[in-house]
DNA sequence: GTGAAAGCGCTAACAT
DNA sequence: ATGTTAGCGCTTTCAC
């Protein structure tokens, strides 16, 4: 009778020592073979893997990680996943971090546990890296980590005053690309749709964007606040703008949702892009490119920063080289809806 | 000299054991104190929990799992991302597995790597449970699962003749309903535009509504492929439709995204709905609602089914009870268009 | 190139 | 109610 180690189903657990006993060798020949740097006799590795692939056998990470002091796991922490921009991202970067050799534990932020309150619980699993891609969280978490010895990386946000790295779209230059655009089509009278009030992306595209209008000596931009990132407050925040008196001529919304949902409120009132109006949006979501949309906006370069991240992961995990630093990429302006003919 | 518990960052490693010297106790002292059912004096407890969060200590989950042969790991697989459904159902799933203290391990599945191949990734951590929310997996899955005793159960999706644990929407149901709904509106000549081909959703939505198309004594309805669940190829498939000398008066769309890319499609030939043409589709995203589409739709009972998966999920780690058992949930439809004003 | 032995941090008998 | 002890499954010196 052996002892305790049968699976729940009746049938024996696969572990190291099994294979080794069945080759006839020692458990660290099994070990090694699965380790690509140990010395081992090239013959025996393919043995021993050969027969662990027949037998299903493959080493237990935790029993790894607790002797190696390496998870190889990376947290990620999201919270209003709600705008598309981030599933695109989510996958992208799962993917990525899994290419790298690192699997990925997901934290969602609640309204009632905030993406703060996630960081200690992606802590216990000692993440050679944390990923935060929600739009809410304080420097806290960043300190936390810092002092259990794990690095974050913000992405898409920046964390200002801390010792935090970031990932973040070049959104001062995203605005002041997004304001020549504007100007350069002839407007004048511009707006800017704020989302989240303190969310850096929206300041930072907003200070861009109002520091060109008046490099180019236009008055200062209105600014309507949406309060967050979503349809339903762009939709609002548009109607605001397009029913004062003297209406702007164009519109820069702080991000493609707002977009979208301005683009709607003006079609319900009978306005077209870019006969009496222009839209522009930030991120490139895929719905921007719905015919029924069609929103010019400025791409936020996705895939050149989750290289950044995966990069910087890199250089933390080595800990050689260069030290990791924060990484400010710039994107670019997708026109679209400059010849749009929606609702014609 | 201690011998290498010290962090990367200098510090000591917060352990058990230190904690145990610190407090005076035992170690086994300690790890009662971080256990609910344990044994332990309640004013012990509260001396150790306190002292172990000032020093920021928590137990390691990986020497704990090695311990306990469980995991508290649930993974979760993904593939096409890109249907707005999924981001949605994947934040309050993970939420509601942190709810039940199982952290979510993500495995993504790319067009390179399918979500098949994630199967024995997700198995190395012997997770309590593998949840797939991938469209296009085998049922190689849950077979290569269930031989490592570890279940899976599909999200949204029925993999027929096989032993594995499912969580669906009443598709049939879901058809039935729509064409009801549709004939009572006064509709004849129908069309359903399928998704991806041997996607259960689409089958069974196609089924449960030319079924009741018979039952009413419609003639059977026209049955136009997609091919994938796009907004892309919903505008190409309603295109199709709409250029046929029968042209259909309604259309029946597998998932929302096909739906959105017919009302655009629609749009795109200044067609209106409901004026001339209804337009039903199946999910109800959050898109749905915007006004530029208020789409009609069957809405998957989302938090049900969630709510099914956590009750099965306990129903697998308890092993008492009832065996778990496959899930169909029903939905109910959501009329939006019906008096949609759209492009007026 | 391979084996023996120590131990990662913890839990769960078993003692007391 | 608490302490002692034996591993969980693995990697890694250290011998040979």
């Amino acid at each position: 009778m052996s002892k305790g180690n049968k699976m729940p189903n009746g049938t024996d657990k696969m572990v190291a020592k099994r294979v080794a006993e069945d080759l006839g060798v020692s458990i660290s020949t099994v070990s090694r073979a699965f380790s690509p740097t140990a010395v081992i006799a090239r013959e025996t590795r393919d043995r021993v893997l050969a027969r662990a692939k027949e037998l299903g056998y493959q080493p237990n990470p935790f029993a790894q990680s607790l002797i190696t002091q390496r998870s190889r796991i990376a947290g990620i922490i999201v919270s209003d996943i709600t705008n598309p921009f981030y599933p695109e991202v989510l996958t992208g970067m799962t993917e990525a971090l899994q290419n790298e050799g690192l699997n990925v534990m997901l934290f969602a932020g609640t309204s009632a546990r905030g993406a703060d309150d996630m960081v200690p619980l992606a802590l216990r699993y000692r993440p050679d890296v944390i990923v935060v891609m929600a739009a809410t969280i304080s420097s806290r978490a960043a300190v936390e980590a810092a002092e259990a010895g794990t690095r974050v990386i913000f992405f898409n946000r920046y964390v200002p005053g801390i010792a935090a790295l970031s990932v973040t779209c070049d959104n001062v230059l995203g605005g002041r690309q997004v304001a020549d655009h504007l100007i350069d089509l002839g407007h004048r009278h511009l707006a800017f749709v704020a989302g989240l009030l303190d969310a850096t992306t929206s300041v930072e595209r907003w200070r861009g964007f109002s520091e060109r209008c008046a490099e180019r000596g236009l008055p200062a931009p209105l600014k309507e606040d949406a309060g967050v990132f979503s349809h339903d407050t762009g939709y609002a925040a548009a109607l605001r703008l397009l029913s004062l008196k003297d209406r702007p001529d164009a519109i820069f919304c702080a991000n493609d949702i707002l977009a979208l949902g301005a683009l709607d409120a003006m079609a319900s009132l009978g306005l077209q892009v870019p006969r009496d109006l222009s839209v522009v949006g930030f991120d490139d979501i895929s719905m921007a490119t719905w015919p029924s949309y069609s929103l010019t906006t400025y791409r936020q370069p996705v895939r050149r920063m989750i290289a950044a991240t995966i990069e910087l992961t890199r250089q933390i995990i080595t800990g050689d080289g260069e030290p990791p630093q924060s990484r400010c990429i710039a994107g670019h302006l997708v026109e679209r809806n400059t010849t749009r003919k929606r609702h014609e």
